[in-house]
DNA sequence: GTTATATTTACTTTTATTGAAAACACATGT
DNA sequence: ACATGTGTTTTCAATAAAAGTAAATATAAC
């Protein structure tokens, strides 16, 4: 399974872009790709081209509004309806939470919303991807497939609760609970999972509670 | 000004994916790309690696997660707060509201809002990009610029009225009125401005005080 | 003016990419 | 079991594309 190593690096520099704000230089951006200054040239023109970067006055490369575009085509709708259930869900539980979904062997995060009190937080990144087996996203989210012989034991609980509880899988001290989406939603081949990620202190039961209707609430409004 | 074509092939793969919400077979991407088979397989698992991409079961590919991750870094505050005011806006002028900002020598649409009713509406793409010098948009943005020799009449016009009217200039028998975001942002170095487009029918004066009144809303909200 | 820095261009070397073909996997039907 | 078709991966030689160096050209800073 073979890449190509100028479209990588044109990705990478883009996420890298991206990751600042205010723009990046090319001298700087070609340190970090560890890559000669004439290729990053060529890349950020490339870039350019698609919308996907420009350049300010002072030259700092930074994110093009061609990306919008491009995520505007991401499930808009899903998106603007989870986001304030996401973001209730958050303040109930004082934990972060987030709507995940699968993508292939791996779980993503799709939407996240922090709450807005308290001092310690998890923060779990739109567009984390670990493998569907470990956390309590991507266990959900196996757990709401048919059952097969070798399901690991949690995903076996998890299918008998209709949530899943992971601790410390993806980050030590850390605590997850999700319940996947049934329903309709499943049938359209979209598989996902509702859950919060917080510090050891997690009230379980009930974000549990919280959860499962939340994840509830959000598959029948999408249905 | 030279580009990649390997990762220029790889962006236009996005784009394409991007249109087909349910998937597009590697064969029909092969097609419309014109490019062999063999190297789409390539760009596709490049893509994938960077979660732009993944693979369902049955073989389409789809967009992936990983563009979230990369639009929720552009101006995440911007969109939140304007998206409101734009359906607002939308809805007061019975037209397609837009916020648009430069972008080098472009003018790229970063948000829209169409009005819900209404049989025919004039829709403009987020993402779409054209002259600064052409339409609305990118006359009011040029006007909020301090006053150069080579000004067209409509830049001047705009300045003084602090918006900007032009007919047919992206689409025959469209009308755009736009302003311009003034105050702190502009210092900040994004220029942006707020417009709406419609047909002839379109009622300017009381669009051009809707759009103004917006724009210097959304001016104040975000300084 | 000088110096420094950023950007583009020119050009040679190298290598990643291409594209065709073949091998492979995996269904479906005969 | 055998053929047929589709989708996918691999192999491999030819070549175009990209890399990288250096030089040329801006552009700004002093």
């Amino acid at each position: 399974m073979s890449q190509l190593q100028t479209l990588d690096r044109g990705l990478q520099a883009l996420e890298i872009i991206a990751q600042h704000p205010s723009g990046i230089s090319i001298a700087d951006l070609a340190v970090r790709l560890d890559i000669n200054r004439a290729i990053v040239y060529r890349i950020v023109a490339t870039l350019e081209a698609n919308a996907l970067a420009y350049r300010r006055q002072e030259g700092q490369v930074c994110l093009g509004g061609g990306i919008l575009a491009l995520a505007s085509r991401f499930e808009p709708q899903l998106r603007s309806i989870a986001q304030p259930l996401l973001r209730q869900l958050a303040r109930e539980t004082h934990a972060t939470a987030y709507l995940s979904a699968a993508q292939g062997e791996e779980c993503v995060a799709l939407l996240v919303a922090e709450p807005e009190e308290g001092l310690l937080r998890v923060s779990y990144r739109v567009g984390s991807r670990h493998p569907l087996e470990l956390g309590a996203a991507g266990v959900a989210i196996l757990s709401a497939r048919p059952a097969r012989d070798n399901d690991a034991d949690e995903v076996r609980q998890a299918r008998q609760d209709g949530f899943s509880i992971t601790r410390g899988q993806l980050q030590r001290g850390a605590v997850g609970v999700a319940s996947p989406l049934r329903g309709a939603v499943q049938h359209s081949g979209f598989e996902g999972s509702v859950g919060v990620v917080a510090l050891d202190d997690l009230d379980a039961p009930a974000a549990a509670k919280a959860v499962t209707a939340c994840a509830q609430r959000l598959a029948s409004l999408i249905s």
